[in-house]
DNA sequence: ACAATAGTGTCTATCAGACAATATCCT
DNA sequence: AGGATATTGTCTGATAGACACTATTGT
């Protein structure tokens, strides 16, 4: 006996990601599309789309971002449920805010005039903000990732071929927004105890002064 | 020109809570009650409801916790989404999970044969666990209250009168499940940097050996 | 006086940050 | 050699844990 679920009425319910980047020379940004149809036509917003029955919300978050920036092979993280009353005026909308932190050269290829990575310092927002509660779902987006990023190294693998020890502390740089201390912060990331990260045994080539090692990463990129 | 979300198929949302309580002599648990009509009737489970149009998903909890267990006044942090297809059979459904925790008087009224407090040592169920995935959610509640106990002293305020150092170390033992060293402990919190506590210049009468000083919050409960 | 609990002093190990010395490359 | 960058050594201050000592009550 299964009672008619469908009698209620019953929310729409999207997922919206903040898909986060570091760009050269070094600045956090987050991907923005200005939305080609439908509501809010004209306006920048984050890619985002509607949950579809049974489809995992990670499943709608890459297909929101498949479909909306052409963004394929991404592992956003759900952060919490948008319900302020009143967020999206075309009705009863709750959205499942996502994150993710990806390389610069997986984004590169598909920027356009409607596709633009927006530089995040104190605001999102170039021209006006974000559409609906948008900036606040970059606001959290951007404080998870210096969370993570606080507790290891390069969590999300932004780095995937060797790196010096001086690239990765750049890279934690921009995530934190803040400068590190070179060498605390260096021996808090080698520690022997902690396995994080292994010599490859090769040096930077064709660098001015000492070369530096080489490091890959040991520990996994997430959980 | 609004474009009718309603022709889209919807899920429905549901909001589930645990809600925490430390029980004399110290052990922590969680509201559950044993569902009386419906879905699951007879089986155990967190409350919950489904979400109403116009309502906020915090309002959603509040009022599941009145309708089902009889609870008011609480204020429940939400925690994640889940999402697992096939979690509840009735068909497509999301939770919302919540948490709180709250003083044990504030319960001990609500107590009866289909709502009881389940402690919680590893597992939760004493028979065969909870409804859908409502275990996972209570080790979620769980872990959400053991790093805001870890932080600071009391956050949730289920010590509101005055309190001394012990009562305050024996409330966080509970909720961490460990013993914490008393000194070390007790210079953390009492640190004056911090000003998380005060005296009230008073102290514990009636008690065998030397008595205690008696403290009370500065730091307020919450964020 | 004695039992019992509260509160403090002190030692040690660890760690982060600051600072500076040393190492090793390139031109 | 001289400039540039990497890497390591060392000092200091803060802090947690361990341990033990002192303080203050009730009986």
């Amino acid at each position: 006996m299964k009672p008619d679920l469908a009698r209620w009425p019953r929310p729409s319910v999207a997922v919206d990601v903040a898909l986060l980047t570091v760009r050269p020379p070094g600045e956090l940004a987050v991907l923005v599309h200005r939305r080609a149809d439908g509501y809010g036509k004209g306006k920048w917003s984050l890619p985002g789309t509607f949950v579809h029955e049974g489809e995992t919300l990670q499943d709608a978050a890459l297909r929101a971002l498949l479909a909306k920036v052409g963004v394929a092979g991404e592992r956003p993280e759900q952060l919490r449920v948008f319900d302020t009353p009143g967020r999206d005026d075309r009705g009863w909308v709750l959205s499942v805010a996502h994150a993710d932190l990806v390389p610069y050269e997986r984004l590169v290829s598909v920027l356009s005039d409607d596709r633009v990575l927006a530089r995040i310092d104190g605001e999102v927002a170039d021209a006006g903000g974000l559409l609906f509660d948008h900036d606040a779902i970059v606001a959290e987006a951007v404080s998870w990732a210096r969370v993570e990023y606080s507790a290891r190294p390069d969590p999300m693998g932004l780095l995937d071929r060797e790196f010096t020890l001086l690239e990765l502390q750049r890279l934690h740089e921009a995530v934190a927004g803040v400068s590190l201390p070179k060498d605390s912060w260096r021996r808090f990331m080698t520690d022997a105890e902690r396995r994080w990260l292994e010599e490859t045994g090769d040096f930077q080539r064709g660098s001015v002064g000492k070369p530096a090692r080489l490091f890959r990463r040991v520990a996994p990129t997430r959980l």
